[in-house]
DNA sequence: AGCACGCCGACT
DNA sequence: GTCGGCGTGCTC
């Protein structure tokens, strides 16, 4: 006989689950898995159905009937829900707001889908022969990644790629279809679909509600069995999946932002765990936190020979110390010779717009943003003053508003004014910027100064020269990352420039830059970790940042001092609360902000205490708490 | 998150 | 006397 109660769990930061009755007609249809349409509290919403009864321990009075049964076939398999269980236990928000983050959007709506009945699991799979691995592979090899995917789809397997930008997306299914003989025209490897074009499916938010879900089903019904897509993708429910491939793990594009704050990285390890695929992560420079796992799993790390390097050379500024200017002499001599050859230059400067600041000469007043109290700098393509912080566009001030004096003065020099300086300097060649707002990336151009937004067009020996201009500012940021973040630039850079790749730092002796002349990466994350371990820093201990942030100062710091007060009476001296601290953007779109860091040996263990001290925490009137684990 | 219930100030 | 402020508490 049918179960009467469905447990069932919503995308609010509510607990749950919430017991629902199911009316005799819908017995048939509802299952563990299943989407419903149900009214909580006043409002219709989507839930999902996480476990069946036969009985509640409620009073009947309080259960409320479900309303319809929004698929045919049960949406969440049995994986996926242990999976975001799993994950709402360790980012700290709810069952239902982690199964929402890991679906396509519009699942989120009372949208019932006919789905084509899944294929048989368990019929045609030849058992891989090996136990699940995981894997790193330093310097991608192009041919034993290959290797690695035909050797699972031979055995009837799916494979998941994982990139962190879409721009890297036609870039993997050129490898697919070349390499591994899988792609549109080789349509005898999968079955054809009618949705879908081809055998692989692109996962990725940024196609469109429709698109992204009509991919999606072509993975979840397994008429497609090799899927390459962005953070998100990482969700995608493949049947039999064999493989997980992430290429560039140490690209922040696979942090969640909003929450919940997962990882990309987290959630592979957690499918391998429970679905028993392989991974593999391929990446030239990984996070020293990767490296640390794989050390730790024994796991194979596969370091292949670079046949071409180019070489790298560091310009120590000290010596050009009168020269004020990006462009030191020893550069411009490198510039000038690689366009006599014809070769193409990069110049990554990782400064958007044309100057960095603008100031009244008559009374030193700076123009700031009102919304962040940050400084603004000056679009020349759109004419505006723009915020670095939170991206707003305004008229730059004809006059000073403080003394209406005419005298305002820009400085400081984003990529714009590279572009425009060094048009006058090689009259002769074609420059180009490229940056994160930038339509087309120009092919023709033999001088290009782009900021990070250049990097999914950095294909081996495209440029010739390559230069970071200004190295000391990657490494001068408060972040214990920052010292792994620009060896994997540089290392990223290293092996994308044809011939040279200049640097140009007051820091010549760095690790960063050590690492990546030698090219010792097993050196440098010794290192790196070695020096994380003793300041005690992750991934050697845990972090877990409660960010508050609200319109008023004074009351959201107050909210951080009260939560501060509870956590340090709730946690005694089981681990490290640090005092609320304005946030690295202590006021970002009007809102201000404060951080209270915790630091302890396990994210459980501390969630343990912390859980109990959040729920009964009433935050005041406009003030909104996150918590971000492993930030 | 949202939304209702509930208890204190300026208005027809 | 009432309309409405937003503090508090709950959602099957």
């Amino acid at each position: 006989m049918p179960h009467s109660i469905a447990q069932v769990v919503v995308g609010l930061p509510v607990p749950g689950p919430f017991d629902y009755f199911i009316p005799e007609n819908l017995r048939q249809n509802i299952r563990v898995g299943s989407r419903v349409y149900v009214q909580f509290r006043a409002k219709l919403c989507v839930a999902y159905v996480v476990e069946l009864l036969a009985a509640s321990d409620l009073p009947k009075a309080r259960i409320k009937t479900v309303i319809s049964v929004l698929d045919n076939v049960p949406t969440l398999d049995a994986n996926f829900l242990k999976l975001t269980k799993e994950l709402s236990e360790h980012y700290a928000c709810s069952w239902g707001e982690a199964i929402e983050v890991a679906l396509p959007a519009i699942l989120r709506t009372k949208k019932g889908i006919e789905w084509v009945a899944p294929p048989d699991a368990e019929k045609e799979v030849n058992k891989k022969p090996e136990l699940s691995f995981i894997q790193g592979t330093i310097h991608s090899s192009v041919g034993s990644i290959a290797k690695k995917v035909k050797a699972v789809f031979g055995c009837g397997q799916g494979v998941l790629f994982l990139v962190p930008e879409v721009g890297h997306v036609t870039v993997v299914r050129e490898f697919l279809e070349k390499v591994c003989g899988v792609g549109p025209r080789h349509g005898g490897l999968g079955t054809p679909s009618d949705i879908s074009s081809s055998v692989v499916a692109d996962l990725d938010r940024g196609f469109g509600v429709k698109r992204e879900l009509s991919e999606w089903l072509s993975v979840k019904e397994g008429r497609i069995r090799v899927a390459v897509g962005t953070r998100s993708a990482v969700f995608a429910m493949m049947p039999n999946l064999g493989l997980i491939v992430m290429l560039d793990e140490e690209n922040p594009a696979f942090k969640q932002e909003p929450s919940p704050f997962y990882h990309a990285r987290h959630v592979a390890l957690l499918r391998q765990k429970y679905e028993h695929c392989d991974v593999l992560f391929v990446s030239p420079a990984p996070t020293a936190e990767l490296w640390k796992i794989l050390k730790d799993k024994k796991a194979n790390i596969e370091v292949s020979e670079e046949k071409k390097l180019s070489t790298l050379q560091v310009i120590d500024l000290a010596n050009y110390k009168y020269q004020n200017m990006l462009v030191s002499f020893p550069l411009q001599n490198d510039v000038q010779s690689t366009l006599t050859k014809g070769g193409k230059i990069l110049m990554f400067l990782n400064r958007r717009g044309f100057s960095t600041l603008t100031k009244c000469n008559q009374c030193g007043f700076v123009v700031k943003c009102g919304r962040c109290n940050s400084i603004l700098s000056y679009l020349y393509s759109k004419k505006k003053m723009f915020c670095p912080r939170c991206d707003a566009l305004s008229e730059l001030p004809k006059i000073c508003p403080q003394c209406q004096s005419a005298y305002l003065r820009s400085m400081g020099t984003g990529i714009e004014k590279l572009e425009s300086e060094l048009a006058k300097v090689y009259p002769g060649a074609r420059i180009a910027v490229y940056d994160s707002e930038t339509k087309t990336f120009d092919r023709e151009a033999q001088l290009m100064v782009a900021t990070q937004a250049v990097m999914p067009f950095l294909h081996r020996g495209y440029f010739s020269l390559i230069a970071v201009l200004d190295f000391d500012g990657e490494i001068n940021r408060v972040d214990f990352r920052a010292g792994a973040r620009a060896f994997s630039l540089l290392t990223r850079l290293k092996q994308a420039a044809g011939e040279k790749l200049i640097v140009q730092t007051r820091h010549p002796q760095h690790e960063a830059i050590k690492a990546a002349v030698t090219m010792d990466a097993e050196h440098f994350y010794r290192q790196e970790l070695k020096t994380r371990r003793e300041l005690g820093l992750p991934p050697f201990i845990e972090v877990i940042s409660l960010a508050l942030r609200g319109v008023s100062e004074d009351s959201v710091l107050k909210q951080a001092q009260e939560l501060y007060e509870q956590l340090v009476k709730a946690v005694g001296d089981s681990f490290e609360i640090a005092v609320p601290q304005p946030d690295l953007r202590p006021k970002l779109r009007d809102k201000y902000r404060f951080t209270i860091m915790l630091k302890g040996k396990t994210v459980k263990s501390m969630l343990k205490v912390v859980d109990p001290v959040l729920a009964e925490f009433s935050k005041s009137k406009g003030v909104i708490l996150t918590v971000d684990v492993n930030p």
